[in-house]
DNA sequence: TAGATATTTAGAATATCTTCTAAATATCTA
DNA sequence: TAGATATTTAGAAGATATTCTAAATATCTA
């Protein structure tokens, strides 16, 4: 989870995700969204990806990457937890 | 909500948070949980409080911190909107 | 009032994060 | 195969975060 945290502690990444919403991309189309060189964006996938929020598929010259909402559910927990205080 | 997010980044503020869950604890209850100075575990109880996530109440010569769920509200719905790919 | 206790603020040291450029690797196409 | 495109890796600069000690502020109690 503390990668989770880590993750999405930052504009950006948080941004990528919400693009993935509408289905996989490649890291260039990624990019292409933001103001920033390849490397920092491959730099943020990275982060994702170790977090396990996202996944990525190589698929021939390009890399696609997919959200992987199953990590999701342990934030989820946790902030429920919080929001019942114990009930 | 990106203040909320990087409160979030910190393991020992997400403690606070889950000890915060049984009731309001002084700065001094809670920083007898963790092996820190009371000047840092300031730093992190103003962090969560700027975040809105506790809310601070001077009784005397304590502070007591008290969580604030409203907030989560929010991030609740980002996750489930993560979480449902837009269904 | 003086001293003790609780908490915060100030300032500094260290670690971590974000971003960059340059270079490396992989794949595609003429 | 050579060159073009896509992406990642390496290494460094600058910004931000975490933690500490020392000192300031507020409140309590003898």
């Amino acid at each position: 989870m503390n990668k989770v945290w880590k993750a999405l502690d930052d504009p950006t990444r948080r941004r990528i995700l919400e693009l993935l919403r509408s289905g996989p991309r490649s890291a260039g189309e990624l990019g292409a969204e933001f103001d920033m060189s390849a490397a920092s964006m491959s730099h943020h996938l990275g982060t994702l990806a170790d977090a396990g929020l996202v996944e990525r598929e190589k698929k021939g010259q390009f890399v696609y990457y997919e959200l992987n909402t199953t990590v999701f559910q342990d934030l989820l927990e946790w902030i429920l937890a919080m929001k019942g205080q114990d009930r």
